[in-house]
DNA sequence: TCATTGATTAGCGCAAGTGTTAATTAGCAG
DNA sequence: CTGCTAATTAACACTTGCGCTAATCAATGA
């Protein structure tokens, strides 16, 4: 299994990837406050947690008995390169203008 | 399960990542071109093309007794807008250049 | 019709993933 | 030291995923 086939493995669950944005959209967020998002018992969010930690996605900041979790922009960034790695099959088809206007540094207004 | 965690779930193999990448660069192939790519038996091949079907990133085109199979633009597109979505965070925390001259028209050139 | 070829589906076994509750580890406060 | 809290790990059950071989289905050609 390669980087990126684990790191599409660990987005692979509703959970993980509801974990994942929710930590990119409010950033550095302890495991207390991850565990409140799902409906699953905490011993399943660590679990979770764990598989994501181990995948490269996330990074875990110790202090005291807490543990603070925070998303790695480098697995994002994986994901990405892999879609621009292939552009050429996918935006030529497509309307391409959507894409350069939301990487254009001028249209940053969200 | 999502779309994405569907589309994500598809790409967490590397048989099926190998296949999806093959026909990007390839375009359209028989099911025969394909099942030779690996060292599986060929029923196997043929399922990973059905997990990639129902997921929406392949299309099967039928011919006779054969089956051709292509990429879903949609699908890669789909991948590629959920990076773009949370672009804020981690394009903000890396060099973005390199992100916005890979997107850049001008710059097509590999 | 019948055999052949391309491809898929069926059935089986085994490994991996995900949930639970219970137990454990580690830090902090008294 | 003892108890409390945050978080993880352990143990178990159940489900899903993936490989194989055998069987089936569909189209083609003698």
């Amino acid at each position: 299994m390669t980087d990126l086939t684990r790191t599409f493995a660990a987005l692979a669950d509703t959970t993980r990837l509801s974990l994942v944005e929710y930590l990119m959209r409010n950033g550095e967020q302890p495991a207390s406050a991850l565990a409140g998002l799902t409906d699953i018992s905490a011993p399943a969010v660590s679990r979770h947690l764990k598989v994501l930690r181990e995948a490269g996605l996330l990074h875990q900041r110790v202090a005291g008995t807490h543990r603070y979790y925070s998303v790695r922009p480098e697995a994002m960034r994986l994901v990405s390169d892999w879609t621009i790695d292939h552009r050429a099959f996918w935006a030529g088809s497509l309307d391409r203008l959507d894409t350069l206007l939301a990487l254009d540094p001028e249209g940053e207004d969200e």
